[in-house]
RNA sequence: GGGGAGGUGCCAGAGUGGCCAAAUGGGGCGGGCUGUAAACCCGUUGGCGUUGCCUACGGUGGUUCGAAUCCAUCCCUCCCCA
């Protein structure tokens, strides 16, 4: 593909290129370009808004270029302050190995492992000496860190930084430098950090990396960007059955943007499913997502189980189950041991509120002693079963 | 180094001797409605076989019939001055 072409698909859906001229010199220079991602081993799962950045990257392999993931096994012992209002805990080294390695396996279900080329940033960043951090952090002013939102707002709200998370931008953009990488890609709220990239790259005497931010992703609550610790992700780990019906629960006016940012459908495509019924647009959008990481018959699936527990309001077929040999037990009791409910307070809330069924019939009393005979479905809210077997 | 302000439930944030298991908002959970786990509305949100008891307002100790609230001390954070 001419790199007039390139350029024209990389820049679909993404935020903002820096600079778009230089990229298109770049392809045309060198071809095959190096495009960098920085990862943080913070959260192990992939989910959903990490996938958008990556699907990118797949985009840039599709075309022939080099992906390095980077992942930031060093800085994680920082933590990003991007966007946080808080200081971080430093994770353990046995805690970023195991989340580097679960990151791994994972990030092939996006990426083609032929064209990628995974790196360490310890292995750059860990022997650096005192002298050499100095002479980074010289080439820096503390004005310029402080321009950022997420500083500045810390700083002008009394909330502590602590001196090192300074560095954390500067770190990131050394990667780059120790990389050459020709390419970053990101979520705009990593602007600043792959801008500075850019600037310690000249510094050093290098060509300026190419920036290229993306959309974050709203997670299933339509408000804040999907992250595993606002519990509003959908992990691509997660079942065909799970991730479709997470799907289904973002807000419908999310739809569009998810079509956009985590499937292959044109432009053209996503704008006639937007004039359909929004229920069905959603529909379109989890199957297509489900169908990309667990093929089209698991999809399906997902969907039909899906219908039935809320269109149809059954009882899917494939829950849990619970032995006991007892014949008699309080039902407050039995919320807790099968895990329903995390205490008693909360099983007699669930039961007051009318959230607990025995055999699909409402239980209002909450000094009932249930009878088991053989089989039972208990069922908790909507979404929650557990089939309760009487063992002789 | 000196002076000042703070640390409250999952989070944000009121409360400044008993009426406080602690206002309010967010989140979570449940119900209703529906086209879905959208939106909207309502309820609920420490534990305990529960008209009562236990544990909880940074840690520890104390004053008091009674402390999130007062005192001492320790830890932590922020601001101003140097």
């Amino acid at each position: 593909m001419n790199p007039e072409e390139q350029v024209c698909l990389i820049k679909k859906n993404v935020v903002k290129i820096v600079k778009e001229e230089e990229l298109l010199e770049k392809i045309k220079k060198r071809g095959s370009l190096r495009i960098k991602l920085g990862v943080d081993p913070t959260a192990p799962d992939i989910h959903l808004g990490t996938a958008v950045p990556l699907l990118k990257l797949r985009c840039f392999q599709d075309l022939g270029h080099k992906v390095i993931l980077v992942i930031g096994d060093f800085t994680a012992r920082i933590g990003d302050p991007s966007g946080k209002m808080k200081t971080r805990r430093p994770l353990s080294s046995e805690e970023i190995a195991s989340n580097a390695h679960t990151y791994q396996e994972q990030v092939f279900k996006i990426l083609d492992s032929k064209k990628t080329e995974i790196v360490f940033n310890s292995k750059w960043l860990a022997s650096l000496s005192f002298s050499e951090v100095l002479d980074l952090a010289s080439r820096c002013t503390v004005a310029r860190i402080l321009e950022r939102d997420d500083f500045y707002k810390r700083y002008h709200n009394n909330s502590p930084i602590g001196l090192h998370e300074f560095l954390y931008p500067l770190m990131q953009a050394y990667d780059s430098v120790a990389l050459k990488a020709d390419v970053e890609i990101g979520g705009t709220d990593q602007t600043f950090n792959l801008l500075m990239g850019r600037e310690m790259q000249k510094s050093y005497g290098q060509s300026p990396q190419v920036i290229i931010t993306l959309p974050l992703l709203e997670g299933t609550d339509g408000k804040e960007k999907m992250s595993k610790s606002l519990g509003n992700y959908i992990g691509i780990n997660e079942s065909p059955e799970e991730m479709y019906g997470k799907v289904m629960s973002i807000p419908d006016e999310l739809t569009g943007k998810y079509f956009r940012l985590l499937t292959f459908l044109d432009e053209e495509e996503i704008k006639n499913k937007e004039k359909l019924h929004p229920k069905k647009a959603k529909e379109d959008l989890a199957m297509e997502i489900v169908s990309f990481y667990y093929g089209k018959s698991s999809a399906e699936k997902a969907k039909d189980k899906f219908n039935l527990i809320f269109k149809k309001k059954k009882v899917p077929e494939d829950i849990s189950i619970y032995k006991t040999k007892e014949d008699k037990i309080w039902i407050v009791r039995l919320l807790q041991i099968v895990n329903l409910a995390r205490s008693g307070a909360e099983a007699r809330r669930l039961i007051l509120q009318g959230g607990v069924k025995w055999d699909g019939e409402k239980i209002r009393d909450i000094d009932l002693e249930i009878l088991i005979n053989n089989e039972h479905i208990l069922q908790v809210g909507k979404r929650k079963f557990m089939k309760i077997v009487k063992e002789s």
